[in-house]
Formats: C-alpha cells, structure tokens, sequence
DNA sequence: GTGGTCTAGACCACT
DNA sequence: GTGGTCTAGACCACC
C-alpha cells in the first residue's frame, strides 16, 4: 500500500490516509472488495500510530468506501464513483472560490487570476 | 476600524484580524503613519481578549506592516505593498497548486477544472 | 537542558531563552532535528509559566531556528549558522558604534577606548 | 537648546534630553551657573509633554548636574567633570562587556572583535 | 491613557 | 502526552 505521509504539513494524518486511500479507489489501483491491509500491518508500515490508521478506516467505512467483515478486515466496498466525485467537485470548488474571494481583498484582478490559474493547468 | 471576525471558522480570530487589517492597507483605506486603534480599545470593538489584538499587532509589527511608539500608539507603516502582494500572490498560487493537485488526483479533467474556475470568476 | 534565567536582569525571560538556545545550537550542544524539551516541561524546570517558554519558542520558530511537528514536539531545525552569526555580528556591531558614539559625546578619546577594550579582551 | 529625541528608540524621552544635557556640559555647551531653559519651554520646543522634561530636570537636580533656584529656574551647576566622566567611563566599560561577553557565546573571536572595534574607532 | 511582560488557567485537535 | 488558541487578569515604565 503506498501511502505517504508529512508529519509537518499541519493536515492530520488520518486525513491524508483517508484521501490517498480514496485516489487510489478513483484511480483504479483499489478495486471493489479487495482487502485491505489491517490497521496495525498499515500502522507499522507507516510507523504511525494504530489509533491513527483506526480512525482513518473508521471514517471511511463510515463514509462507505470500506467496509468490515468482522474477524476478516475491511474491504474496499462497491465504490459510488459519482458520490465521490460529486463530494470532491463540491469540496474544490467551495475552496476556488474561498481563494477568489481572498485574492480579490488583495486586488488581484481577474485577468491575473485566470492566468496565474492557466499557469498552473498548462504546467500539470 | 471595520472588522468582521468569524468565531466558528476556524481561522484563529488573530489571523482574520492580521488579514482585514492587510486588506485595507491594501485598499487605501489604511494609510501610511496613520495611528490604529489601541490594543485595548480593538479589543473591546469586537468584544474579544485584549491578548488577541495583542497577538495581531505583534505578528503585523512583526512583518513591518505596523509599528509601534511607545507608549503613543501602533500606526500604519511605510505599506510595502509591492511586498505584500508578492507575499499574497505567492500564497494565492501555492493555494490554487495545491487544489488543482487534489483535483487532479479525484480525477478531475483540466477543461472541467478551468470550466468552474470561469464560473466562479463570472460570479464575481 | 541548560538554561539559567536573571528574573531582575531587565531582559525579558523570553529574550533570554531565546539567547540561550541559540548560543547552544552555536556552541554544538543542540544539533539538527534534536527535539527540544517539550514547553510544558520547560516551563516547569525553569519555574516559569508555559506562557513565556511558548513566546520563546513561537519566536524561535518564526525565525527558523526550532521548527515544529504537530503533536511530536519542536526540534532544532537545520542551523544556518552563517544566518545566525551574520545577525549576532550585525547587532554587536551596531551596539559597539553605539557606545562609541556615545563615548565619544562623553569626549572619551579614541586611545583610551581602545585601551579599555583591550583590556575587556584580555581579561577573557 | 539643541536637543533631538527619537520617540521610536525604545530610550525613554527623559534619558535621551539627561544624556544631551551632560554632552552639552562636558563638551563645553553649557557651562557653570548658565539657566536653563525652563521646564514648560523646553517641553514646548520639544512638542512633548511638561512631565518628561520635569522627569529629566529633577534626575539631574538629584545627580548634581544641574540646580533649581526657585522662582528663577533651573541652572547649570559647577561641572564634576571628573566625576561626570568616571560614571560615564564605569557605564561604557560595563556595556562593553556585556558585548564581549555576548560576542563570546556567539563564537566571535577575539581576533574578530578586536577587527570589528577597530573598524568602528577608524571610521569616526 | 499607551504598549511590554508575565501569570494562571482553560479548551481544542491530534497522536 | 503534544502544540494551538483564547481567556481574564496582573504589574510595569512611560507619557
């Protein structure tokens, strides 16, 4: 399981497992009910705490990208691709337009806006 | 002094206060040698601790946006506003990075990305 | 941890744990990602609030000399020594004109400080 | 009465006019029984209030530096010179220590200080 | 009145 | 346990 992490970016560590966990179902590397591996395998691997993997899998399967069968693991469930897109285009555009709002207090215009932002899509 | 604070966003009430402050710098509505509202009487404004206003112009006096007389007052400083907006560019972009990035790992396609970046330039 | 503080020395106790650190990853007793003593535990050796360790510390951070990692601790952040002295040496240097000017105004001659600093030197 | 202040020094008002007052005597500016302005005009020359000209008057009233005849004022006292001169020197001495001293935990050599002094005594 | 320093607490999120 | 934020209070020097 590839997941990386940075102890000083400030975002907590279960929400950078749970978001990598969720790229990895949108990209395909994580299919419908496949295992996956337990929270002290990925505790250890990560060198991070098993309280930590823990709620990072409790979230998700609260959330319904995992789910549990008890004394087996968790599982990645049937993934609602929809759902998740849907949550994450909300969620970046809610952050757009919280960015837009702040540099328009700091006299950005419109024009630098778009193209600092054309900037950065032709360079990705 | 108009200061709009959010309790329940989150943002730590000293940094809304450092933000609004820079805002009207940059706007005019702030200019140079002008005196600020004392601490103290900041504080009372909008009805916080005398500790966070503290907090604020320290952090301000600190990046040279404010300075202090002793025992006159805080004033404006020399705006650097080339630096400011450098500053707030450098952040802007490193923010709007950073979403594309997450966006990109969701899945997202970049003419999708610029199609709600032009809608919430529209808006505004 | 090593830190001796002068309550009625007039130089706030911050400023003097700030001093202390800083000659300490000068002088090789804190090196590269050593963690620092937590600031509670720091306050508690010292006898002083958590208050005053966490204002030297925040400074500390701000200036690059600790960096911090949320929930693990603050550690001695990558030393740029070269930064660190250039700053001391500045501000000796611009202390050292002050009393010459003021010796100076004093109609101290130019022989006699020498003297006397000569002899400072020679006493260490 | 030539005397600038600096209210952004962070020296307090009253020390700076006792300072330029002794400089003036030692340096033969003033001279015995000479009045001084009084403490209302100097406070007016200065735009500063009537309370830290007073402030300045009376530590030197108290330090012999000057004396008051009522109704007529505040005059220059005979001039200690030798003992204005040892306080002076006893003060200069003690803060260059206290440099050295710092210098010292810095890591500046003695080599170094001495090249550092040298340059600041070559210069005036 | 001003800012500068320091104190003793509290609550929170994260590990 | 850690740091981050916020609070209510105190004392000081200076003006």
């Amino acid at each position: 399981m590839n997941i990386f992490l940075n102890a000083s970016s400030g975002i907590p560590l279960y929400e950078q497992i749970k978001a990598q966990i969720k790229f990895q179902i949108i990209g395909g590397l994580l299919t419908e009910n496949e295992p996956m591996p337990s929270m002290r395998v990925l505790a250890n691997d990560l060198g991070i705490s098993l309280i930590t993997t823990k709620r990072a899998y409790d979230d998700l399967i609260q959330e319904g990208v995992l789910y549990t069968v008890s004394t087996k693991g968790c599982f990645v469930a049937k993934p609602d691709l929809k759902k998740i897109r849907t949550t994450a285009l909300k969620s970046i555009t809610e952050k757009l337009e919280d960015i837009v709002c702040e540099a328009k207090k700091y006299g950005v215009e419109v024009a630098q806006m778009r193209e600092i932002f054309d900037g950065i899509l032709n360079k990705i």
